[in-house]
RNA sequence: GGCCCCAUCGUCUAGCGGUCAGGACGUCGGCCUCUCACGCCGAAAACACGGGUUCGAUUCCCGUUGGGGUCACCA
């Protein structure tokens, strides 16, 4: 039997981190045992489902690279034969017409509240002959779920978890108006798509219990399940908007690699020994339900910072380099020219190292931008400031000036720079802090030599003069 | 509240009866060094509590506490 799991999210806001999580469970243990990942779009809710939605969860998983096999399922479009599935089981006997008003359901939930327990239908049209039924209403039909005994899920994750039927009403599967309820849609829809493994988040669990109170009643193999612990934020609640829970692209957005995402993801709840990190094929290889944590785990920007910058230290330049150039020009406004391209592809590995995510890259490139950064960082200004800054200035561009064009590269620099230094009786970087300002706007960036090197003979000295111009020293006491 | 699930450093986790309780992120020192990163070295940091079972419990069982999930003619 080959393996096929599916991903089913309701389109009714962007695709969150949880959700991508559970996408690539599915996904993974999917190509693990060479099977089928399946998505199913869960659109029978008409009111909040939106196509903009839709848009986001299938662009989300193309970026995160989760490939689904086959077109989605959209189940709003299986509507009738939910129905005709309803049907048959009010055929034979496994379901009922229920013609309790919203009224008579208000009563009985306002009389289990006074109680202090939990709403449950009560089941008053489970028995009625069909001549009970008023004329003129529409019924909705409800599960004719079994009354005692238990329902039992040996669930992949969580084990043997079982439930006192008495505790499951009668649900509802077809409402009046005709169209299917998600308890009978998921299980019709898992049936038909050859689900074998449903693999979702834990809120999910006590839902497992009713559906395979359907699937029983159908006479359906269950699949098996494995439900997987929620993310939650920083301070432990259900993780929110406010923790990070945006949609993926705003982690795209934000800089992050989509393989940098998958790797924290697959970390969070799931562990492999001491392994840190997996490549696409390890994490296929090795991943196993039985590895998966039941506790609930919190989400970490900072971890996940930690994973991007070690993705983005690995990534090549092909991987990188278009995709910077575009934030670049998007930045200054206007196409890179073919030099400061130059610039920023000799300049990437050192840049790259630095960086956590591509918005640091782009930053940081910003210096191979012709004329540097427009503006001077504040610690920038400060190095430059002082009349040893202007004499390290004038030292500086004395001894780079006396470099022959043909020469120049980082070691010919560093080598002038460091005798100039001598000569100065300055240590190299009382010489080198006011250049590198001067330079890159900044008193932080990539070897001063590089940068000079890359830069070249007529970009590097022009931007020494013009720090020169800008600072009038100030008088020291 | 009923039902279900969970519980190792701040966070992610290893551990599957006997370990100086390991790793990663973060934090704090130090090294490297033209700055910043990287890298390297080192430090602080955890078995929620109480009962059992056992020669021996972080590990198995029960309870307490705490956390989470779920209770619709939403999905």
């Amino acid at each position: 039997m080959t393996v096929v799991t599916r991903f089913a999210p309701s389109p009714t806001g962007f695709l969150h981190i949880g959700g991508a999580r559970t996408a690539l469970f599915n996904w993974l243990f999917a190509r693990r045992h060479g099977g089928e990942f399946k998505l199913r779009i869960e659109d029978t809710d008409r009111k909040r489902s939106t196509q903009p939605a839709i848009d986001a969860i299938i662009d989300g998983l193309k970026w995160l690279e989760l490939e689904c096999d086959g077109e989605p399922v959209f189940q709003f479009s299986r509507m009738e034969r939910h129905a005709e599935i309803a049907h048959a089981m009010v055929a034979a006997g496994h379901a009922y017409p229920c013609y309790a008003t919203t009224e008579e359901l208000a009563e009985m939930r306002a009389a289990s509240e006074a109680e202090g327990k939990r709403f449950q239908y009560d089941g008053r049209w489970r028995d009625q002959p069909q001549s009970a039924a008023p004329a003129g209403v529409r019924p909705a039909i409800r599960l004719k779920a079994p009354e005692t005994g238990q329902t039992v899920i040996d669930d992949l994750v969580q084990g043997r978890v079982t439930v006192e039927n008495a505790e499951l009403d009668d649900m509802v599967l077809l409402r009046a108006d005709g169209t299917p309820t998600y308890m009978l849609a998921v299980v019709v829809d898992d049936h038909d798509m050859g689900v074998t493994h449903v693999i979702r988040g834990d809120d999910h669990l006590n839902n497992a219990f009713r559906q395979a109170q359907v699937f029983h009643a159908m006479g359906w193999d269950l699949p098996a399940f494995a439900h997987i612990p929620l993310i939650h934020g920083a301070d432990g609640a259900k993780l929110s908007k406010r923790h990070g829970a945006l949609g993926v692209d705003a982690y795209r957005d934000m800089g992050f690699l989509p393989a940098a995402i998958r790797n924290y993801l697959l970390r969070l709840g799931w562990s492999h020994g001491d392994m840190e990190f997996f490549t696409t094929e390890e994490a296929i290889r090795l991943f196993d339900l039985a590895d998966v944590n039941r506790a609930p785990s919190r989400f970490d920007m900072i971890k996940l910072e930690s994973v991007n910058s070690h993705y983005m230290r690995e990534a090549d330049a092909e991987t990188l380099l278009p995709e910077n150039f575009a934030l670049v020009e998007a930045e200054i406004g206007r196409p890179l020219s073919e030099v400061e391209r130059q610039r920023m592809t000799d300049g990437l590995p050192s840049l790259q190292s630095r960086a956590k995510t591509r918005i640091d890259l782009k930053t940081g490139s910003l210096i191979y931008v012709d004329g540097g950064p427009k503006a001077l960082a504040p610690k920038a200004a400060a190095l430059l400031q002082t009349a040893e800054a202007q004499s390290a200035l004038e030292a500086g561009a004395t001894a780079l000036a006396a470099i022959g064009a043909a020469q120049w590269d980082a070691a010919a620099i560093e080598a002038a720079l460091r005798d100039a230094a001598e000569a100065e009786g300055l240590k190299l970087g009382k010489l080198a802090q006011p250049l590198r300002a001067a330079l890159t706007g900044s008193d932080a960036s990539p070897s001063l030599f590089e940068v000079a090197a890359i830069l070249g003979p007529v970009e590097t000295l022009a931007r020494i003069r013009k720090a020169q111009a800008q600072q009038a020293p100030v008088p020291s006491y």
